[in-house]
DNA sequence: CGTGGCTTTGAATTGACTCAATAGGGGTGG
DNA sequence: CCACCCCTATTGAGTCAATTCAAAGCCACG
């Protein structure tokens, strides 16, 4: 809960949003800024109540989910690090965010943040961009959701996995196997894709005995035949 | 196609994003706006091909659609008067944009448009609350698609279709019977909730039978009991 | 070695879809 | 003015993908 040592230390710092900040305006944002532990499981922001805080994600993997009032749930949002995480200019928050793993955050109270975005245009900019592709993302699943089966919904989404995974550490490059650990439980994957945990087991075995993916065991996951995989990722 | 002739005439002057700027900075815009109208069933953008045109829509309802490869179709936003069109800072436009109705549009080529925002921060940040509440909208209705069976996704569509008739011209105001005409067909109301015309024609009957709507024929629709829609609009 | 969380597998159910046929409604041209 | 046509909507019957309910199996951890 200690202020933000040194911004020239942090994990993401070309990544995020305050990359945009020349050494003095980072000052501002330094001020604000409190770096906070989020174990596994715990929340940051409730959804209905009120939006308190923004932050950037130093490390760790976030969801964003919206549920029904019966209880019925589903993840709109992954977030991973450098991502940036709240609602500003929103007096309530939408969804509940809650830390997939342990999780490291930069955290800004709101408005005192929208403060800093006003006074600083590049930054405020680079949020607008950010929302922009977001809401793209957002859109596109809905796509996803609405009108694919389970097979194209998985397929995609180990796609997905292994894209993000093998941005950092990549190997076996361009249509050859690769392994990776899935962040995710089934039941977190059923919760992204619309899903139930028996359909993604279901698929998951299926893929598995068609051998386009191998299931080593634990998280691990091998995409053997990415080209089988993108063609499933398609098909009606 | 000529220019617009004067922002003081325009009908959604005061709502819209340029209604932030003061007579002065209007010029700017005012030099780059064209004046457009669009024929029910006209495109201004194609999903995959350049994104060229930002635009206010002046009048009129627009459809925002993603598409698989194989034809399956999922409309991912509406828009209306006063509503922001396109895709800034996107080379490549991620979704077909089809005028529902005859429509108007004051339409800014993109790059030069994005100049224009750099140098208005009071706009640009309009824009990026705009984009923000987009976001939380699709995020919501990912729920929604994902997770709401088909009389909730009817109930809530009726709900919100009626809210926004009701805030222009709305009579019968609190809890009482409304009518109103829905602006889309059976086809384009399964488009937007992912279902099929047949579902939507289903449950709309079943909703009149129940007493809760009436259909006077043609678009017109009585929302009977506000309150029996609620309730289904939450049912598990 | 037992316990709790996650996953897999099976069997039965079902909500929404597909296919198919009928019915309305508005506009056009004879 | 009426007959016709096209487009949209309704209704019915049968199917199927994904869910629900239920029962093991696996594995990590204390």
């Amino acid at each position: 809960m200690a202020h933000t040592d040194h911004c020239s230390d942090c994990a993401v710092r070309d990544q995020a949003l305050c990359g945009s900040l020349n050494d003095t305006e980072l000052q501002a944002l330094n001020v604000l800024g409190q770096s906070r532990h989020v174990a596994r499981g715990e929340s940051v922001a409730w959804a209905g109540e009120d939006s308190v805080v923004c932050a950037n994600l130093l490390s760790g993997v976030l969801k964003l989910v919206a549920s029904t009032a019966d209880g019925r749930e589903q993840i709109v949002g992954l977030l991973y690090p450098a991502d940036f995480v709240g609602q500003p200019y929103a007096e309530q928050a939408d969804f509940t965010i809650t830390a997939l793993t342990d999780a490291e955050l930069c955290v800004f109270p709101r408005v005192p943040f929208e403060r800093v975005l006003e006074d600083h245009a590049r930054m405020e900019r680079l949020l607008l961009q950010r929302t922009l592709q977001a809401l793209s993302d957002a859109r596109g699943r809905m796509l996803t959701l609405a009108r694919k089966s389970a097979e194209e919904k998985i397929a995609g989404f180990l796609l997905d996995m292994a894209a993000r995974a093998g941005s950092s550490g990549c190997r076996g490059s361009a249509g050859g196997p690769v392994t990776f650990d899935l962040p995710l439980t089934r039941g977190q994957i059923a919760d992204v894709l619309g899903l139930t945990i028996e359909t993604v087991s279901r698929q998951m075995t299926k893929l598995k005995t068609a051998g386009v993916i191998g299931l080593p065991g634990g998280r691990s996951i091998t995409i053997s035949d990415p080209k089988a995989l993108e063609v499933r990722a398609e098909a009606a």
